[in-house]
DNA sequence: CTGTTAGCGCATTCAG
DNA sequence: CTGAATGCGCTAACAG
């Protein structure tokens, strides 16, 4: 423990402000057999009673349910899921827990999930695919129902995945094409995204484009470096190797840092370019920082646009033009598929929506 | 759905690279009786080989894990919570995604916990007691060992968390002290690092100190705006209403609009305050944006300190002066907090932990 | 060192 | 409409 730390003991004086206890501390909690005790009835009543399933009498019903209120009885899912049913609850793969992206695909799956009665349960790969992988082990161990992935890809990754399909266990993932059987999917079209941003910037007079955050070459369909590729072919401008940086380090995705280095080796580039295309909205802002202590002007000097329109892209000097992704719809879609799945009313085809994206013009590039 | 969705059905040409199912699909997950069978020898023996409880022969032992390798058996854990075993689960309540602060934290809390054996699942509070409530229950329904909470307080979620801990579950709540015996709280120092950034402002020859970000007057302790009104004090500075603004909306924290929204009014003040101390570094940031908006310079017109030191702090233009909090020390305290009280070596005394935060000087502060 | 018995909390199945 | 029996997968407690 370090030094700096002060620890402060507290008597804890339970002060008037906590609330009254409803069940007396130390009590294990109420179960069926309990409720029943106290209902007159036996337990498989009230199990028929709680779950409607079955007939019973409105007058046990009403029984049943004060006693429910009364001993504060919850049922136990995992006894539940134990006899076969269902622990409504399904598993969420984040990449990390920073980025606004996964902020929001978890609203639109909460959106779908809370409405059918699931919890979604949310891990982190933490950048390893042995974490992934064991963290995906887990939810499975704890008998999660499904499992929505939005990490990225890799050839492990997939395996794992693989492996996981073939235990009957749902999956959809989202932003990661993969070719399972039965494994459905949700993205949007980045390589037409990334091709829309690179032409814009063509079409405002930028001949020398420069792309940060090439990704890793065993990384599956670099889709935004590709579009960004054939908007400099269908202009008929050639794709020069010294304009495309990759990323320092590779974590989840590109970072600050990465957009921070990638823009000083371009600018020292002998003819600079004009433009610059980041491949998410973290390296642009770096980018936006590299350009500063250079001295140099966005968008007179070098225009910029980002990838993904995260929150905080509005409010960077200046304002970062950026690609939009529907990215709550993602999230709602995909939390429906898994429901489906789930539930069984997805008839065995293997779904692959990919929808589109929207370029969002704000002032981090001009006519040139 | 969208008519901007373009819908793509593949039929799913497994490829080459799509593994060798390992077990023929549509299996049953192996019990403790299929590893018995193979082995030859009874469920209770395989539990003690992989559980190395009780004794085992070599022997036994070898063909057991023979047979589970086989097989590749993994336990249940629902069925061995019903035993009244663990789950090796623990619940983290975050209130959102979006912060950097919670994934900081929960990579703390993720080396220890990992470390105990224990798997940590996430929720977010979605802004709104009711939410975080029902996340709150949904996580004991399905009987996690323990909790980590780090949403900010309110009345209604102390209130529950009070009930959950009534049912005997143990909780360690982060940056949020609760008065609940039984329940560990880990936070910084709030007051104290706001304080120390406000005084640096004056000793650096600012008197008109702007403050972003009050809060609301139900919230439990506004400790940072109370370190900045003592900062003042302390100075022999009145303090001034007119320079202390609220966030527009209140989510779980401050935000770049917020920041925006509070400097662009802190500005037209009749006399401008010179320098700006805003709750964290998203209300800093859109701050940093008024500015720019307002024609203004920062540091030479109005110095801006703000509060977190996220990632993002380093690469906004310019750089921000800002207080660190030692964010995953605190994660892997309060899941060491935690292991100690599921299992039971935490002797009754309620903790509370109060840990220091560091000044990070960058250029958003110059000498008046 | 290994086997037997029993029961955790619930819902499916079959009888009333 | 309600009750009784049975077993999900696992492990504590007690034999051998």
């Amino acid at each position: 423990m370090d030094a700096s730390i002060m620890t402060k003991k507290t008597t804890t004086p339970n002060r008037a402000k906590t609330p009254v206890r409803v069940q007396p501390p130390g009590r294990k909690r109420a179960t069926l057999a309990d409720v029943a005790r106290i209902a007159g009835v036996v337990p498989m009543t009230v199990s028929r009673a709680i779950n409607r399933s079955g007939y019973v009498s409105d007058a046990v019903r009403k029984r049943v349910m004060e006693a429910v209120e009364k001993l504060q009885y919850r049922p136990n899912m995992l006894a539940r899921q134990l006899k076969g049913q269902r622990m409504y609850a399904v598993g969420v793969m984040l990449p990390d827990i920073a980025n606004p992206f996964g902020n929001e695909l978890v609203l639109g799956i909460k959106e779908v999930l809370d409405a059918s009665g699931y919890t979604a349960f949310i891990t982190t790969s933490g950048g390893s695919v042995e974490n992934e992988s064991a963290a995906l082990q887990s939810f499975v161990d704890h008998r999660i129902d499904g499992l929505i992935v939005a990490t990225r890809g890799t050839v492990a990754g997939d395996k794992a995945l693989a492996d996981i399909a073939a235990q009957q266990v749902p999956i959809v993932t989202v932003g990661r094409e993969v070719e399972i059987t039965g494994v459905d999917c949700v993205s949007v079209d980045h390589y037409r995204g990334a091709f829309e941003a690179a032409s814009h910037l063509i079409e405002m007079g930028h001949k020398r484009l420069g792309y940060i955050g090439v990704g890793h070459p065993e990384d599956p369909a670099p889709l935004r470096f590709e579009g960004y590729k054939a908007a400099l072919a269908a202009a008929g401008i050639p794709f020069r190797e010294e304009y495309a940086v990759r990323e320092v380090d590779a974590p989840a995705f590109a970072t600050e840092e990465d957009g921070y280095q990638g823009m000083l080796l371009l600018a020292n580039r002998k003819q600079r370019p004009t433009a610059v295309f980041a491949r998410n909205d973290f390296a642009a802002i770096g980018a936006l920082r590299a350009m500063h202590t250079l001295g140099l002007k966005v968008p007179q000097d070098v225009a910029i646009v980002g990838f993904d329109n995260i929150r905080m892209s509005a409010y960077t000097t200046p304002p970062l033009t950026t690609v939009e992704q529907p990215i709550l719809e993602q999230g709602r879609m995909a939390a429906r598929f898994l429901v489906e799945r789930i539930e069984g009313h997805a008839k065995g085809k293997t779904r692959n929506v990919v929808m589109a994206s929207k370029l969002v013009k704000r002032e981090s590039v001009m006519k040139r």
